[in-house]
DNA sequence: CCTTATTTTAGAAATAATTTTATATTATTT
DNA sequence: AAATAATATAAAATTATTTCTAAAATAAGG
């Protein structure tokens, strides 16, 4: 299935986009999994990958390859930066304004076509401030 | 092993790092694998991911997170951009001045502590350009 | 050197995350 | 309602990476 592509409205896409719609905490597919396992409980893994991917792929949700060894899903489709705490995974939004003239630059110094640009963050999140253990 | 500890000079690490600092492109485990077994026909896979992790850690390498499902490892170690292709998931590197202040934008909008931040491009590199097929 | 302690290796097995496949179910069109 | 198409489930397969163990290499002290 490619971009633009209507996708049908079932149960499963429902739930799994409510439910991703009402964090702001960028959960893994399988944190979703557990989340709207409470609410259809036959729903399988697979289906939540596959929704997920679909959805991203549609631009109803993002799919973020910040850090870490697992994809996260944002149920806000507008571009935006992100923050990952080095320590918990934690990743959460920064709404700083969006550096539109970096790609402008960019294109300076590279033969690439440039489409869009990512920006990221890492540090320690509140929770982790003090007991800042190495990683 | 934590961060600084000096790491023993064996051959594995020593052509590891050797066929790491020949190329520009970014290669994974994988691909690192590759390169080593031609000098180094009984190297174990396992060997190259333990030692291009220990390398990262010593701030000898960069391991890269960028987009795609595999990490990818520079043997540049200072700080700098990189453009990956929607396509062919090469990446390479983008020399564009740092942009260092906004880190302290950043820390405005966030109660995270920031310790650094990662700028990273997409779109089609010169070779994938014409025949741009979706992603 | 020679002995002992420590680190590192190869190879295999285990794990984690994700993707694919085969089959069943449900929705849409005719 | 029958035929067609899309989607779901469950299980198996795949991919990337990590862990484990015994053997080999290296370092350090006498």
């Amino acid at each position: 299935m490619s971009l633009g592509t209507t996708l049908r409205v079932t149960k499963q896409r429902q739930v799994l986009l409510d439910e991703l719609s009402k964090v702001r905490t960028h959960p893994t597919a399988d944190e979703l999994y557990q989340m709207v396992r409470k609410r259809l409980p036959r729903i399988s893994l697979g289906t939540v990958y596959r929704n997920l991917e679909l959805m991203a792929e549609n631009g109803m949700i993002q799919k973020l390859e910040v850090g870490g060894t697992q994809k996260r899903f944002d149920g806000n489709a507008a571009p935006h930066y992100h923050i990952r705490c080095q320590k918990c995974g934690r990743v959460d939004d920064l709404s700083l304004p969006l550096a539109h003239d970096v790609e402008r630059q960019a294109r300076e110094y590279t033969d690439f076509t440039i489409l869009r640009h990512n920006l990221e963050f890492s540090g320690f999140c509140p929770d982790c401030q003090e007991s800042k253990g190495r990683r």
